[in-house]
DNA sequence: GGAGAATACGAGCAATCACTCGCATATGTC
DNA sequence: GACATATGCGAGTGATTGCTCGTATTCTCC
């Protein structure tokens, strides 16, 4: 996983140029700008020649960063699997999972999943895709290994006399209904979407109760 | 609506053209192919080439019958559209949804939908997408319609002391949770997808607990 | 201040795709 | 069997798009 992360910004020959700090500000605008463009017209429809446009370049100088549409996606994924790790950890910052009704650890696993979703709408455009094309599917692969690590530790946490696939299984359809719930939060707006974010919550805790048994 | 609907064969004058028996035929082959690029392929992915080519016509017989790709989804929805009612219809027949404990409405209803799923795994590629492009969106609105119009009435029925727009939400927040739950059933196989379907139904059910009150 | 590398440009190429058009054949009706 | 219409064909077109390439500018380091 590691040696992939570096190929993507290593050249064809496995040398990687070096990057002024030019170089690296035009990364983060080029993801900033792709990110908008993926929310405006959605992954598929997005071409590169809009992001490059929307990032204020040409598209030689974005090809001069990403190889290609979905390696842009994959940087995408790289930022947003480092920014949900993070909050992660902070939700559990010296606290006992153990120690937390189900409803609590729940609610500090899905309450910063949703304000991520919410300041970050492209996530969603990546990542909450019941059937992605095959590029956005390695492009995101590691973020959703990442994803499903976090939920599976959880879970085995929880309830450990499951048996491995039980435990594999009920990690997956958590993340499914969160995956699932996040287009209809980040749509909603106000109180609405509050109230949309608790139906998530219940219906996660809901599952997780009948399913840890 | 209905007239939009009535539109999808009519002429560009409003003429709608007398299908012979043959043409009759015709549109439900090329249904059929459509459904088996969808899938191979995926909606943006498929071309309508290839969906004539799986047909066994040319591009210009297949324009003779849709007038773009999303008309062809819209033809595939409306197929799902009637199956799924006739379904539904028959998992319902003489059985009154009041007298049924919660768990055995919920497999009343999403086991024929999963069964569905599984013998028309295209209907997933135009239904449980998170974030439809507009056209495709558009041509499947109706399917979503019909869908949410039978969640709701069953949710009215289970608990009719619910303010309208609680019982809405708490609707589509079920539909949504069955619609996330079927890429993963029918990815799976074998034991693995019925013990995935009764993960299903134990969310739903689990959820509706709660939110019914 | 000069060499080498990184950054930047943007016109344009090659490929793809939704869809058309002119014309031929099949079908149903009188 | 003749007429009208439905069906059928498939090469081709106009538009789009991912990506390249030749070239010009800026940065870093000596």
């Amino acid at each position: 996983m590691t040696s992939a992360d570096d190929r993507s910004d290593a050249d064809v020959d496995g040398r990687a140029p070096r990057r002024q700090a030019r170089g690296q500000r035009r990364i983060e605008e080029i993801l900033d700008a792709a990110g908008r463009v993926f929310v405006r017209e959605g992954y598929d429809a997005a071409t590169t020649n809009a992001v490059a446009k929307e990032a204020g370049i040409s598209p030689g100088s974005l090809y001069q960063y990403f190889r290609n549409k979905d390696e842009i996606a994959q940087g995408l994924a790289v930022r947003y699997a480092a920014g949900l790790a993070e909050l992660q950890r902070a939700a559990f910052d010296g606290v006992d999972p153990q120690g937390l009704s189900l409803e609590d650890l729940v609610r500090r696993v899905i309450d910063p999943v949703v304000a991520f979703n919410v300041a970050h709408p492209a996530f969603k455009t990546l990542f909450a895709r019941t059937d992605p094309p095959p590029g956005l599917a390695e492009a995101t692969a590691p973020l959703d290994a990442s994803i499903h690590e976090r939920a599976a530790a959880l879970v085995a946490a929880r309830a450990p006399q499951l048996a491995p696939a039980d435990a594999a299984r009920v990690s997956v359809v958590a993340t499914q209904l969160v995956r699932a719930m996040m287009p209809l939060v980040v749509a909603a707006s106000g109180a609405e979407r509050e109230r949309l974010a608790a139906e998530a919550r219940s219906a996660v805790a809901a599952y997780l109760r009948v399913a840890l048994g």
